[in-house]
DNA sequence: TTTATTTCGGATATTTTTATCCTATTTATA
DNA sequence: TATAAATAGGATAAAAATATCCGAAATAAA
């Protein structure tokens, strides 16, 4: 469904928004161990991050990612999907054709439509925030 | 969302379907050139379905794939995609995590499990005569 | 100003997916 | 039985995704 590096870069974001909500910083070292991914290809996943302001990055001694903990309410996954993976997931057809829309549809067009108008929404409506407070509570869990 | 294996599974037994019906085989060769896929890669798919006895192969002269005519409407597109992609997308997490169920969750788990189900019974409940028949009367393509 | 710490980003390596090529095997038919 | 037409399948290549390495740049603090 998504690419390893968007499942890595959602986890990331999330363990972000949980530390910013501290207001302590992380590194890429803890992030990669707190989600269990490779550290320096999670290190390359936070720049795309950083680059689409998603998170922030603070360079030199003491630096480290972190997010302004009065946005993180306002942060949805399809921010970070959209980063990392484009937006193929609400725009590519099921199938590949190139061209695939109402006048020329796909076999699986209209059934695929309702699948992906589901995530779509999932991923629209789903913030940083109550990710982040649901591991904070033991509801959920970043690993393993 | 599914391999591009996967896409090109699908399409080559919908354009199998629909020889079928007219009593016709086909080679590899017609079917990658109608539904726009490489030729050889397409064989070793089309090798992959008559392996999970989801298509019929005849070797030699006159040879070709077919379908058997009455068991087209009870293959499903679930069938096509677990023969090739496996039942990752069933079984899956969707953050990648390798356990994850109702007692160990990833943040997303039951948001994603919405979307999944969705495609799922979308799958389970679509059958490659609807889709073939569907082609046929022009309501929609499978290249371009 | 120097040093230690930390992210940035280019280069490279590995793995997986996608794609191609060629020969073997099967089969209908002349 | 010989031949032509087809799929089967192993070997290989190319491309994309995943992963690693290392020096450059930035920054806080001594």
């Amino acid at each position: 469904m998504f690419s390893k590096a968007c499942e890595y870069g959602i986890k990331a974001a999330i363990f972000i928004a949980i530390n910013s909500f501290e207001g302590k910083r992380v590194s890429p070292k803890e992030i990669a161990e707190e989600i269990n991914s490779p550290q320096a290809f999670t290190a390359k996943i936070l720049q795309a991050l950083a680059r689409n302001n998603i998170v922030y990055s603070i360079k030199g001694a003491h630096g480290g990612f972190e997010l302004d903990k009065k946005t993180i309410g306002a942060i949805k996954l399809a921010q970070i999907v959209k980063a990392i993976d484009g937006d193929s997931i609400y725009n590519g057809c099921g199938l590949g054709l190139q061209k695939c829309d109402e006048n020329h549809p796909c076999p699986v067009h209209d059934k695929f439509k309702l699948v992906r108008d589901e995530l779509k929404f999932m991923l629209e409506n789903t913030s940083l925030e109550e990710l982040a407070l649901d591991i904070k509570a033991g509801g959920s869990f970043l690993k393993t």
